[in-house]
DNA sequence: CGCCATGAGGTTTTT
DNA sequence: CCTCATGGCG
């Protein structure tokens, strides 16, 4: 097919294409795709906004795209500006474009995410923001003890101001494409005494110092250097002449300005995204991005893919109606022509967490029985806090788990201790790896002696590694220091000799070796020792896989995890977060209740946006589902090691109840007489005039009041409140206090359930624990 | 230099 | 409650 063909083609490709010679516009590659898929691949020109929902096929129609636009032609593969978050979507991308082009994919060397793409342009212009092109990518730890240095420099009180918090703010003030010329003045005073933007210049003067440049100054000095030569834009602009953005709703306002810019000419920009999958606010996404695309490029064509081909009915029905309350979203119908049988989603009520844990492992056991493959089912939870009770329970129940997320390889203390050493060898002027590893293992290298030596190299303009070598020479350092120091050096000259023509693997071992560091954790006597040092040999086996250790380091700084290979047979445990692209047959959402999910301090620090952003976060849970979709909440919730009861979530009241089952406990409530309260307890619904902002336990409370016990609930106590026999401690007309409400006057109790008119928040029912005597 | 006591804080995560 | 970081002391 086409003039590409390639042994990547399948056979049955090359023989039809050969059989009947297509003509370009119904080429093969446009079979199977729905209208709305085929428009976004055949839309080249202009601007275009794919708004692709959950499971309708956005991969499939961008990469199409792409295969599109090469196989006719319309650019060369170096001509496509092709951006992405992960390593992982850039992968997938390139292999699925492969499929349809073959090598011809090769040449897309701008295929990338945006910060691997951005190094990529940084290393050509690094002169023009006074780094070298040999420049390194610092990660966070790394940020964050320089940030720690910059504050103590300045005199501030470490106690006060601490690194975290400085690179907190650089972070964001980079996310937001502010250099410190471009802060807003009002900003400083958030930091350090009014001396945030002062802070803010230093840290950029140490990093040009260090030849270094954290993630975030990736985007930023791309922005700085297309603003300050326009010859070097317009020559971006001239070569891009199609771009591509995934995820768009997740871009940060300095990856819309660097977009921008280099659209500006050619504007052939194709943004895909999901306004209502939007969940990383927190870390400077701009929903707004994708809502004004079309303000922002005028012309811009919005292809909406709804037709979804994941999940049941039942499941896009919850899920559509449970965005519905979203008021900022841009706004999709999913639908699905899958008419055939199919269950509801399943919403239990427990007691408490271990009980959740429980039922959630039985089911697991279950669909087990039922010829079900562990990896078919995944829990999802808000926060990772949640995973222990459900390790806890499959460990006993004898249940493979993987929990998927976590600590990264390459965040690990052993494989930044082993890369400092490795960084060192390539380049001695590195000083925050020397500093990580000088004394690590002793090397009589004392917080004093590396003090003196700081400031020594600072006062001469060195390296410390230069500073060090001079130092040696003079007899200021005697002793223990003395030969540590100079095997240290020694080791490093030698080690950099031999890393010319020595494979990367061979090196990296013979450094950790020499170096003593291997020796350092063999002698440990650390419960993490063997399991660290096995994370060496990791390391160096994928540095086995580089031609040299500067391609290995480079291909390290930007990529935060080795392949892990998942494994087979084994339930997914996650975090929410961390399933969005995901899916599976059938999921588990755990702990839907006020407080948890959605997250108390979401609200808390970003108000209705916040809540929004928790209610995307909700969808993206459900829609992972394909077959089966099973929610459930606590009645009440070990926290800091405290019991407290819960209302269930906000979000059960915004599931359209005709898509929801309400389960009993099997075997314990698992009777028709409570399947009926159940059901009743729904249409109840209808007649409380209970109002959206009421956190949501009605079906509880109109349960509660039938003659037979909601099923959840039979038993063993009444779920969310239980109501002490008494009454409660407040009465009617008394003042009260509420952490979230204010100030307010009871106007109704019934148990330790209570009205009260909050002289801000307005009428709200709440749980007495809740409330103070004001 | 290493170990224990004490205290604070305790979502979500990629590059 | 439990974990991590820091600080003081041996």
């Amino acid at each position: 097919m086409f003039t590409m063909s390639s042994d990547k083609v399948p056979l049955s490709q090359r023989a039809a294409a050969a059989a009947r010679p297509a003509p370009v516009d119904a080429a093969s590659y446009m079979e199977g795709l729905n209208d709305a898929q085929r428009d976004a691949v055949m839309t080249t020109e202009g601007p275009v906004l794919m708004l692709a929902g959950a499971g309708t096929g956005k991969t499939r129609a961008l990469t199409t795209r792409l295969a599109h636009i090469l196989a006719t032609r319309l650019a060369a593969p170096w001509q496509v500006l092709a951006v992405t978050f992960t390593n992982k979507a850039a992968r997938e991308m390139k292999e699925r474009i492969g499929h349809l082009v073959g090598d011809t994919v090769e040449g897309m060397q701008w295929l990338g995410t945006f910060h691997s793409i951005a190094a990529k342009i940084l290393r050509i212009h690094a002169e023009i923001v006074d780094l070298k092109s040999s420049f390194t990518i610092i990660d966070t730890d790394d940020q964050v003890r320089l940030c720690k240095q910059v504050i103590e420099a300045a005199g501030l009180d470490e106690k006060r101001w601490s690194g975290r918090g400085l690179a907190s703010f650089i972070d964001d003030w980079k996310n937001r494409g502010l250099t410190p010329d471009n802060v807003p003045r009002g900003e400083a005073h958030h930091f350090g005494n009014g001396k945030g933007i002062e802070l803010y210049k230093a840290y950029q003067e140490r990093l040009v110092t260090l030849n270094a440049a954290d993630f975030g100054d990736l985007l930023l000095h791309n922005i700085t250097i297309f603003q300050k030569h326009p010859d070097i834009l317009a020559k971006y602009q001239d070569r891009f002449r199609y771009m591509l953005v995934d995820e768009y709703q997740d871009t940060n306002i300095a990856q819309y300005l660097w977009l921008r810019l280099l659209a500006q000419k050619n504007k052939n920009i194709c943004v895909v995204g999901d306004d209502d999958q939007s969940i990383y606010g927190w870390r400077g996404a701009e929903v707004a991005n994708i809502l004004n695309f079309e303000k922002d490029f005028p012309g811009a064509k919005v292809i909406r893919l709804e037709r979804n081909y994941r999940s049941t009915p039942a499941i896009l029905a919850a899920a559509s109606g449970l965005i519905a309350a979203n008021r900022t979203r841009l706004g999709k119908t999913l639908w699905t022509d899958d008419d055939s049988e199919h269950e509801k989603v399943k919403l239990r009520g427990v007691w408490d967490g271990e009980e959740e844990a429980r039922t959630v492992t039985d089911d697991i056991e279950n669909e087990q029985r039922k010829g079900r493959s562990l990896s078919d089912m995944a829990v999802l939870v808000r926060a990772s806090f949640q995973m222990r009770s459900f390790e806890e329970r499959f460990n006993t129940a004898g249940i493979a788990y993987q929990v998927v997320g976590g600590p990264r390889f390459y965040e690990r203390e052993e494989t930044r201790d082993a890369l400092a050493y490795l960084r060192l060898t390539r380049n001695p002027e590195d000083d925050l790896s020397f500093l990580r590893i000088v004394n690590k293992p002793r090397r009589g290298m004392g917080d004093k002696a590396i003090q003196a030596l700081t400031v020594n190299a600072r006062k001469q303009g060195l390296s410390l590694a230069r500073a060090a070598q001079l130092l040696l020479e003079t007899d200021e350092i005697k002793g223990k220091a003395r030969t540590g120091l100079t095997r240290f050096l020694d080791g490093l000259m030698r080690w950099g000799e031999a890393a010319r023509d020595t494979r990367p693997d061979i090196i990296a071992e013979t450094i950790l070796e020499e170096s003593g560091y291997t020796e350092f954790w063999k002698s440990s006597k650390s419960p993490q020792a063997p399991s660290k040092l096995e994370n060496l040999k990791e390391l160096v086996n994928a540095a086995g896989e580089f031609d040299t250790l500067a391609g290995y380091l480079d291909h390290v700084s930007l990529v935060a995890d080795i392949n892990q290979d998942n494994s087979e047979g084994q339930v997914m445990l996650m975090t929410l977060h961390a399933a969005k692209g995901l899916e599976f047959p059938v999921v588990f959402l755990p702990g839907w209740e006020e407080e948890i999910f959605p997250s108390a301090r979401s609200l808390d620090e970003n108000g209705n946006e916040g809540l929004e952003e928790e209610r995307r976060l909700a969808y993206v849970g459900i829609t992972r589902a394909r077959e089966s979709c099973r929610i459930s909440f606590a009645a009440n919730r070990m926290v800091y090691g405290r019991w407290q009861n819960a209302m269930p979530s906000r979000f059960i009241d915004e599931l359209p109840e005709a898509h929801v089952e309400v389960v009993s406990e099997p075997g314990l409530y698992g009777n028709a007489a409570s399947e009926l309260a159940a059901y009743s307890s729904f249409n109840d619904m209808a007649e409380t005039n209970d109002t959206y902002d009421t956190p949501g336990w009605r079906r509880a409370k109109s349960a509660r009041g039938r003659t037979s016990p909601a099923p959840m609930l039979e038993g063993r106590a009444e779920l969310v409140a239980t109501s002490s026999p008494g009454s409660s401690s407040f009465r009617v007309g008394s003042r009260v206090f509420h952490q979230k409400f204010g100030y307010g006057q009871v106007v109704a109790a019934e148990g330790n359930k209570l009205e009260v008119d909050f002289e801000h928040s307005g009428h709200k029912k709440v749980i007495d624990s809740f409330l103070e005597q004001a």
